[in-house]
DNA sequence: ACCCAGACTTAGGAGGTGGAAT
DNA sequence: ATTCCACCTCCTAAGTCTGGGT
């Protein structure tokens, strides 16, 4: 995908020089105050008897807390975050859930729904049928008219097929699945066209099974589920060019699925009939249900919402992490710069790449298997191919391009200006080389990150991007906040703090399939209201002069009210121009990355606290619960 | 030193939803 | 009431990193 243009600009962080210019964090890694008194501490309210009787031995409750046993409201609003952590490796001490919800069985087509092969109509054994309805659904995407999708799909329906249908079907171009393509189409729309009744009734059931399966109890609380539903069967379509792309994912079984859960817990039971392949009780481990996939033999999880206690501390102490890195990011600097000079080649490749990965946030860059997974690289992988050198190039020294696939096959695109030995290395790491062969060949994210274990504890590759990104947002809001500006203004400011950081991690998106139209439609309402301040104007100004020749009450209320209409316009006008300042900004630039992983919250509540800009601006319901210690914990003073 | 499985975080897109505009 | 559109939720792929085995 070339989503991402030559003119884009320059994706490096700016940060100040100056190290005394943030105050030093006040709490370190241990702020935690409340004992976890073993499981019994906060009740948990739970609507089934069943659930309370689990935590019967509740009984040791201390007085003091008794007293101000909170509400089921505030009981919901539990605060982990003043609770002790459990030590390092244990993640629970009691786990119960009702296991996943499996995918709908395959309803067979309507009789009147064919399938053609070579022109004559054919039915369909019920297996390969469901296997050619994942196809035809998918018959308008691009992707289907590809050779790999196409190939791949057509090696895994055979195997689907009786051995009648194998021999009759040897072509996929011989098969004609537009009708089935047609039903589904008509399938959709007649969903869309449901009436109110129908919908509710659809929306009652997905709550119905959310309010059973989407919860489970870990140590005392009830806990969102993030992922409770198994993935359906269908056809694997990975990101970019995918050598696996059209293979068919299979359908998951109850006796494919490992069940984690606690000794003491009602285990989950599976569908009648079925078996779980396993039940374990492990609670070294936060996920609940796991399976392996059969497209790259990797295991998929059900873990817990984002919300929950066990992610929301991870989180949390990831950016305690990335604060530790801001201490001692200054000597790891100078460390790396002296370490270009070193007479060892592999001491010189890694201070390169960490110089890569500090000053471009690029990722570590693990090396993948051939033919597994779409040509895509990080920092570590790259290839000579990958990087062009310029002595020299508009006006600038020691430029290097670089232009590759990252992560999700994104497109990284970017001309850097760098320091002159750098670039003498670079020159270095490539002689006699292929284009296809490693720019770092003596380097790769084991060695780069046990060498950063070195430098510091927990540190890690990816921690270079949870700092710049968060250090980006807090500079960029000290400088951009402009006091004086009104709270859309204030946000549109924050808006493009956040995209200086989503840039600086390429996070992009395709833009909006709408976004021409919907920046004329807002330009027109631009225009519109543009006409509506010059009329009130026009108006203000015949009422003033009304008024000074009549010099009465009336008139001079006529004019108050025509001043504030105005004003009301200016307003309204200001607030649309400014969204279309945002969104012409954003067309290109995914924030919501950034925002969700990479930048501590209590950056953005803090802000938020110094400005009397609401939370709810910011971060979206969901973003809030997630955030919930970061909302509830940080000042208006905090400093990341 | 390497390899691999496992666990967990990070990622963009599809499609649904609900409120505003007409 | 209907349409439109922005936002949000869900989905699941694709990364990172660890640790155990050899």
């Amino acid at each position: 995908s070339l989503k991402h243009g030559n003119n884009d600009p320059p994706r490096i962080k700016d940060e100040p020089d100056d190290d005394g210019f943030y105050a030093s964090p006040k709490e370190d890694s241990k702020p935690l105050k409340r004992p976890r008194e073993d499981d019994d501490r906060l009740l948990l309210i739970l609507q089934d008897s069943k659930a309370k009787k689990v935590k019967s031995k509740d009984k040791k409750v201390p007085e003091a807390d008794k007293k101000k046993k909170p509400k089921k409201e505030e009981e919901q609003k539990w605060k982990w975050w003043e609770e002790e952590r459990y030590p390092e490796g244990i993640k629970w001490k009691f786990l119960e859930h009702k296991g996943p919800v499996f995918a709908p069985p395959y309803e067979p087509l309507p009789e009147n729904v064919k399938f053609y092969y070579d022109g004559k109509v054919m039915k369909l054994s019920t297996k390969a049928e469901e296997v050619a309805t994942f196809f035809a659904k998918m018959l308008d995407h691009e992707y289907t008219t590809k050779e790999i999708f196409r190939k791949n799909f057509f090696k895994d329906w055979r195997k689907e097929m009786t051995s009648e249908e194998k021999s009759t079907i040897t072509s996929l171009s011989k098969c004609d699945f537009t009708h089935m393509s047609q039903y589904f189409k008509a399938q959709s729309e007649a969903r869309k066209q449901m009436s109110k009744e129908e919908k509710q009734k659809i929306k009652e059931e997905n709550e119905r099974l959310l309010k059973e399966y989407g919860y489970c109890v870990m140590d005392n609380h009830k806990e969102r589920i993030a992922n409770f539903k198994i993935e359906p069967p269908g056809l694997f379509r990975g990101r970019g060019n995918h050598p696996k792309m059209g293979m068919l994912k299979r359908r998951i079984m109850p006796e494919d699925i490992i069940i984690n859960c606690s000794k003491d817990s009602k285990i989950p039971a599976p569908p009648p009939g079925h078996k779980w392949k396993e039940v374990r009780h492990d609670n070294k481990v936060t996920w609940l249900v796991s399976w392996t996939e059969n497209i790259q033999g990797s295991i998929k999880y059900i873990m817990l919402n984002p919300s929950s206690r066990i992610k929301g501390e991870k989180d949390w102490q990831k950016y305690e992490t990335a604060r530790r890195l801001k201490k001692c990011v200054d000597k790891i600097r100078n460390q790396y710069r002296e370490d270009w000079k070193s007479k060892e080649m592999k001491v010189r490749q890694r201070a390169v790449a960490l110089y890569f990965i500090d000053k471009l946030a690029l990722r570590a860059g693990n090396e993948k298997e051939e033919g597994e997974t779409a040509d895509t690289v990080g920092c570590c992988s790259l290839r000579v191919e990958h990087i062009k050198l310029h002595p020299e190039l508009d006006g600038q020294e020691y430029v290097v391009e670089f232009d590759f696939l990252g992560k999700d096959s994104i497109r990284y695109y970017n001309k850097v200006p760098v320091e002159k030995r750098v670039f003498k290395n670079l020159q270095l790491f490539m002689e006699n080389k292929q284009p296809e062969d490693d720019l770092f060949d003596r380097l790769n994210t084991s060695i780069l990150n046990k060498h950063l274990q070195d430098l510091m504890e927990g540190l890690t590759a990816k921690v270079f991007r949870t700092y710049n990104a968060s250090i980006t947002l807090q500079q960029q809001l000290k400088e951009l906040t402009n006091p004086d500006d009104n709270i859309p203004a204030k946000i549109l400011s924050y808006n493009r703090a956040n995209r200086a950081v989503a840039i600086l991690c390429n996070h992009q998106r395709a833009p909006p399939k709408t976004f021409e139209k919907s920046m004329m439609n807002l330009q027109s309402k631009i225009d519109a209201k543009k006409e509506q301040l010059a009329d009130a104007r026009r108006e203000l100004k015949s009422a003033k002069a009304d008024a000074k020749v009549r010099r009465d009450e009336k008139s001079k209320k006529t004019v108050e009210s025509k001043k504030k209409a105005v004003q009301r316009i200016e307003e309204q006008l200001m607030k649309l121009e400014v969204q279309a300042t945002d969104r012409e900004e954003n067309k290109q630039i995914a924030l919501g990355t950034s925002k969700l992983n990479y930048l501590d919250p209590r950056i953005s509540v803090a802000w938020c606290k110094k400005w009397g800009i609401p939370i709810e601006k910011i971060y979206n319901k969901t973003q809030r619960e997630k955030f919930a210690w970061a909302i509830d914990m940080a000042e208006e003073d905090y400093e990341f």
